[in-house]
RNA sequence: CGGGGUGUGGCGCAGCGGCAGCGCGCUUGGUUUGGGACCAAGAGGUCGUGAGUUCAAUCCUCACCACCCCGACCA
């Protein structure tokens, strides 16, 4: 092999000790693709999204498709890395699936249509229905079943990184929410229901050191697992305000739920005598609110009447007056589709006077009633009758209902279910999920196994994912201030921000090339600002909206001391280091 | 899918029937140099697309497209 040239990376047999990647990572501001915008494109609200553009991190193509830009993609990839890390310690092992697959797949789910306008469609030159692919099971459980068939060939746990293409009704805030998004998703196939307990647990364990390592803490939160999710479910939460999900959580007990999925402490009321219903006048009195302050009882001594229609039929919802419903509970009640609040007109269809509506006396309607209808008692209701109510209303003595069940919405304030303390709430982002899927896509895609006994048997199956580009996206939610990004280490593009000032000078410039070469040999990932003609001051605010962890300056006035400014991105100011503890120094501040 | 908004140079914006402008960025030369310097000379635009009105359309009308925000939605 014959080189004209002087080897590029002349360090390139160094091993980094600080680093991860292992070839050199050598970068010169002067050589960097992608530059930093003072302004923001009109288009970015969102503090991430904003940052990302402005700093040169990533391109946008279209709504909810972005390009990654060298620093974007090597903190993606330092994130894939820990995650991949952590997968293989916990007993998983990476596949590469394809983007690209037949629709039939999916119709043997019944997920094609399940999953709607979601789903990204296309067809092929021969006019075959194809789909890019929103996530994996189909395609893994379809591997799976022709490379396992004996319980001895479990449990197995498969992930992959990799593409995932979703037609979201409304992409957001950039990476947050995209149409085409990096995704880490692991699936566990197992024996028995004891063994999928394990190998969940197995990956929650994981995830908390992935979160860990990654300088990112997250909340593991109860979550609902949806229509097609098993019994257990969890998220995992990054608080920030931008985030699409709230979370009420207990600071005395620990326990913290997704408001879709919260449950909460209801106190006990006093057990009244049941009275005799009698019907009372309420004039234009059509909102608990009204009612319960014209007939002077509180709100928890109405019952609220609400409908819901769904797949053609019309559903009539029963809770307490100072409680609201929780459509995504109601809806797994009812394992529904396309609910929705019904419209006056579909109330009426049914013989109901909207605003007067009573259980009482119903027929014909599906009733569904919260728990709270049973902690109370002589409730006002409805009369189903224009500006009329009735008082004294018992459950079960004056109306039944065909399910009763926990459908109310948990609110901060609300007592926790488990020791009663008043609940928080906060904002955050879910940047992880983890569900017990059960047999569902065994069961439909043929998955079986021989179990010790020759018994045929599907696999059980869990489900794991990590949004690792959103995870970046929140992370930067996350930790930002008003001049830019500020990197947890452990994802930073680079550790080191290298600003020489004044390199015009040779003095400088040698002392400055000198650093450099210095800690990148020893294994420390630098970014050089070895641009002559910028400012000063335009190079700190660079560093700045970059976020590396750490900012060295080297310049003339230093110089003079045979020393080297170091600051840490948090840190108000720097402190002068002598030139040869610089690397002692860094490493401390990046490890 | 409903509501709202925006499309003019790489980014931010102004212009509004009659020669397409400003700031930033970019190029060249010079002066500067510790928190987004200064002077001078330049390069760069099918004014989102199509149709219509008009002597004349970036501007008015209509349709479409794209992007953003709120909501619905988000296994």
């Amino acid at each position: 092999m014959f080189l004209p040239y002087p080897h590029p990376f002349p360090h390139a047999t160094i091993r980094p000790t600080h680093s991860m990647f292992k070839e050199p990572h050598l970068m010169r501001m002067t050589q960097m693709f992608g530059k930093t915008l003072r302004q923001a494109p009109a288009e970015a609200e969102t503090p991430s999204h904003r940052y990302m553009l402005r700093a040169g991190l990533m391109h946008q193509i279209a709504a909810g498709v972005y390009a990654y830009m060298p620093l974007a993609w090597r903190s993606l990839r330092k994130i894939s890395d820990i995650v991949r890390y952590e997968m293989d310690a916990a007993g998983a092992q990476e596949v590469l699936m394809p983007a690209l697959q037949p629709r039939e797949l999916w119709e043997q789910t019944g997920r094609a249509d399940a999953y709607g306008p979601v789903l990204f469609q296309l067809k092929d030159r021969r006019d075959r229905d194809m789909v890019l692919a929103p996530t994996h099971e189909e395609c893994i459980t379809n591997m799976v079943r022709a490379n396992v068939s004996s319980y001895r060939d479990l449990p197995l746990n498969l992930y992959q990184v990799q593409s995932k293409f979703r037609d979201e009704p409304r992409p957001r805030a950039g990476l947050l929410r995209g149409r085409e998004f990096i995704m880490k998703d692991a699936y566990s196939f197992d024996a028995d229901p004891e063994g999928l307990d394990i190998s969940y647990q197995k990956m929650v364990q994981a995830y908390r050191n992935i979160f860990t390592r990654c300088g990112l803490p997250t909340m593991a939160v109860e979550a609902d697992s949806g229509a097609i999710g098993g019994k257990d479910s969890h998220e995992f939460i990054l608080p920030a305000e931008a985030g699409e999900d709230t979370i009420l959580h207990c600071k005395e007990c620990g326990y913290a739920a997704n408001v879709e999925r919260a449950s909460f402490y209801l106190p006990v009321l006093p057990n009244e005598r049941e009275l005799p219903i009698e019907q009372v006048a309420t004039p234009g009195k059509k909102t608990i609110t009204d009612v319960a302050a014209f007939l002077s009882v509180p709100e928890s001594k109405t019952l609220k009447a609400v409908f819901y229609a769904a797949e053609g039929k019309l559903f009539f919802v029963v809770i307490r007056g100072d409680l609201d419903v929780n459509e995504i509970k109601l809806s797994n009640t009812l394992k529904a589709s396309g609910l929705h609040m019904a419209t006056d007109e579909e109330v009426k269809e049914a013989g109901l006077v909207p605003g007067y509506a009573s259980p009482i006396g119903i027929k014909g309607v599906t009733v569904i009633a919260d728990q709270s209808v049973t902690n109370g008692s002589n409730f006002v209701v409805g009369a189903n009758r224009e500006g009329y109510h009735l008082r004294n209303a018992n459950f079960p003595r004056d109306f039944q209902a065909d399910v009763v069940t926990d459908i109310a919405i948990a609110k901060e304030g609300y007592a926790c279910p488990k020791c009663r303390t008043p609940l928080s709430a906060t904002r955050g982002i879910e940047v992880g999920h983890v569900f017990k899927l059960g047999t569902f896509y065994s069961e439909r895609l043929g998955a079986m196994f021989l179990d010790e006994s020759g018994q045929q048997k599907p696999i059980i199956m869990g489900c794991y994912g990590i949004g690792v580009s959103r995870l970046l996206a929140a992370a930067i939610e996350q930790n930002h201030d008003d001049k830019g990004i500020i990197f947890p280490a452990p994802i930073a593009p680079y550790q080191v921000h290298l600003v020489g000032l004044n390199l015009e000078r040779d003095d400088v410039r040698a002392a400055a090339d000198s650093l450099y070469d210095s800690l990148t040999k020893q294994g420390f990932e630098v970014l050089y600002d070895d641009r002559r003609e910028e400012t000063a001051g335009v190079k700190f605010n660079d560093a700045d909206l970059l976020g590396l962890p750490v900012r060295l300056v080297v310049s003339p006035r230093n110089l003079q001391q045979n020393a080297v400014e170091v600051k840490g991105r948090t840190e108000e100011r720097g402190r002068l280091v002598g030139m040869g503890e610089t690397a002692d120094v860094v490493k401390g501040m990046v490890s």
